[in-house]
DNA sequence: ATATACCCGACTAATTTAGTCGTAAATAGT
DNA sequence: ACTATTTACGACTAAATTAGTCGGGTATAT
């Protein structure tokens, strides 16, 4: 219950990665997952999930692969997850309007702070944190 | 991403209503889920979960029904996703110490303190908190 | 040129969640 | 005793999501 995908574990894992390098390296996709035992595609599409939207920056052809472009206190998690995964909140109706409880949802609000308390959390929550 | 199962869903709403009856007065699965529009055998089924852990109390034949038995203050989140959807944390390693990351993974301390964050928010949270 | 590495969408497989069904057991009312 | 009502529970199917694979593309260093 209330768990990430493997695809946000292995972008993690691969960024924390990235974060230990050294100024101007960079790390290829299959050097990550081969140290890591991640399935390369798979960790292939989070990057490119992560250089898309700039997190990271990709360089073509040999010699080439990621590193990080952002300072990692900037990166917080709820970015971090919402460029994977999509909107995090603990039930759709904290972001679709279009609800089917037909006869009125009784616990929308209690749901919303909650909600709130954990994206408050992973606000908070940087990339620095999780690579100290 | 970090979505509740309509079960627990389903359930809140049914515990709301069930905190919300006059003293002695019972519900039935019938009568909460047609009036909330929920699915009855699914609601059936986790009713019958929280009865098992005690937080309800069922009474069977004509006239039975549920009623809540603990007070609300007394139940909180973590206690009660943890009843409907096993243990709660957002990656497995957290319970399970069988991971498979061949070659050591650079994440789990990080991860394990999000983890206590977002249990610290459940802990906290009681099923008065989400009635009021 | 060629080998290396990112890019990207479509696809399949595996897992999880949602929902259904059949049967049993308790009990209130008649 | 019989019947209608209601919970109990496991097995089952269906739907949705996640995990992982594949094929073909583009850029680039040597």
């Amino acid at each position: 219950m209330l768990k990430i995908t493997r695809k946000a574990e292995y972008a993690l894992i691969a960024l924390r990665h990235l974060n230990k390098m050294k100024d101007g390296e960079l790390a290829t996709v299959k050097e990550i997952s081969t140290q890591y035992g991640i399935p390369q595609e798979l960790l292939a599409k989070a990057l490119q999930q992560l250089a898309r939207a700039k997190l990271i920056k990709a360089t073509k052809g040999p010699s080439g692969g990621y590193k990080l472009v952002r300072d990692p206190s900037t990166i917080n998690m709820t970015n971090f997850f919402e460029i994977l995964e999509g909107p995090m909140g603990i039930m759709d109706c904290y972001f679709d309007s279009g609800c089917n409880q037909l006869t009125g949802c009784n616990i929308r609000t209690p749901i919303n702070r909650i909600n709130d308390s954990i994206r408050t959390i992973f606000d908070k929550l940087t990339l620095a944190d999780i690579t100290y």
